[in-house]
Order: structure tokens, then sequence, then C-alpha cells
DNA sequence: GAGTTTGAAACT
DNA sequence: CAGTTTCAAACTC
């Protein structure tokens, strides 16, 4: 996830639709808002998701960064195209009790990926086809995909780097503008890329 | 951690 | 295909 897409004023159609009726689109539960996007073309009830609740928007966000700072962050890596890979695994694993994972309920079978160590369902049959699931037995994404995950922070610490540098290395208007845009939505970014870079550092 | 709310999926 | 039920995640307390 990236700042543009939390701070989305994205007008062009974006592929899912929800149909939220309580939620404003201003939960977790609504999946545009979940993913950073507004609302487009959906068949939802009050929308808050938009740029006209902006404010409304911004506030709940903060909140629910507040809580979790991975709250935004997507459920399963998205391996870049260029790169061949094993289907990652969902970064907090599912819950399933009643139906073995075999229903799109679950969030890794829906996401088409088996699932893994730290899933915590009952009787699972979403394993992988050739190997039977062992607990143990899981394996991460290659070096290179979390290289390509890590890049957005890269690029940031570049931003920050050249914000602090500008003129005799005081902050004019400009320099504070630029971090307060960085800043807002996605500290939790910085966190969560500083680790994979720390592990790249001791990996490779 | 238990109970409630929510919206998608599944069922009738 | 509309209404209902089931389900698991998100949320609240």
């Amino acid at each position: 996830m990236d700042n543009e897409s939390l701070s989305s004023n994205s007008q062009f159609p974006k592929g899912k639709v929800c149909n939220c009726k309580y939620s404003k689109c201003l939960k977790l539960y609504c999946e545009c808002f979940s993913s950073g996007e507004y609302c487009f073309d959906c068949n939802c009830n009050n929308c808050f998701n938009n740029s006209e609740h902006e404010e409304t928007r911004s506030l709940r966000i903060k909140a629910i960064l507040d809580r979790d700072p991975f709250a935004f962050r997507p459920k399963i890596p998205k391996a870049p195209d260029h790169l061949v890979v094993e289907p990652a695994a969902h970064f907090k694993g599912c819950n399933c009790k009643k139906t073995k994972c075999t229903k799109k309920y679950c969030e890794c079978f829906n996401a088409k990926i088996p699932c893994s160590s730290i899933c915590k369902c009952r009787n699972c049959k979403n394993t992988d086809i050739d190997k039977p699931k062992d607990k143990n037995n899981y394996t991460p994404p290659i070096n290179e995909y979390f290289k390509t995950l890590a890049e957005p922070l890269v690029k940031k610490i570049e931003k920050y780097e050249e914000a602090f540098s500008e003129e005799n290395s005081t902050l004019c208007e400009d320099s504070l503008a630029k971090i307060t845009e960085i800043g807002s939505y996605e500290k939790f970014e910085e966190y969560f890329y500083a680790k994979i870079l720390l592990m790249l550092n001791g990996l490779s």
C-alpha cells in the first residue's frame, strides 16, 4: 500500500465494488475502505468513503491505525509480476472453525493459497496439493520479493533525506510540507519495511 | 477473551 | 432470483 492509495482521490473504476449497508464504508468490513480506495460505482448505503467526507474518513483511518498500525496492510503479499514465486501466505492467517477452509469464507482459500503455519484453523483441508500440510515447514517468499516490498520505504527515506538536507540543513516551509505529506498515514509502513530491510541486510 | 456487528458466501 | 442462514473477520467492551 502507498500513500496515494490511502488518501486516494481516485475517480477511476477499481474492480471491487462493495455493498455495505451499515458501516458507511468507514470500517474494514468494507473492501474498498480496507484497501485504501474510495468507493466508486458501489452499491453501498450512506457512503462516507469518498472525497466529500474526506475529513471524517481521515479521522477514521487515523483511529484504526492507532489501534492497529497494520490494519490497512494487504492481507496477502502480492508478488511483483516479473517474479515467479510460490504464493505467499496470508499475513495473519485464517481462523476457520467449521468450513475446513474449503469455502470462500476462508481468506486463504478465497485467495487461492494454502493455509500456513500461522493459521489457527481446525480440520484444515486447504493444504498444498502436492505437499501435505506441515505446520513446521512454511517457506517464506524469496529475497527478491522482500526487496520489491521494501522499495517504497527506500524511496521515502530518500525523500526524507532530501527534505532535511536542503539549504543550510534548516527546515524551510517546503521541507516541512514534504515531511507532513510523507508522514501522514504510513508511519506503520516504516516499521514494516524497515523490518524487512533489516532482514535483507542479514540475508543478502 | 467473550460477545456483537458486519457483509460476503452459501443455501433455500 | 430474492430472501434467509451461515460464516469468519472486524469490532467493542
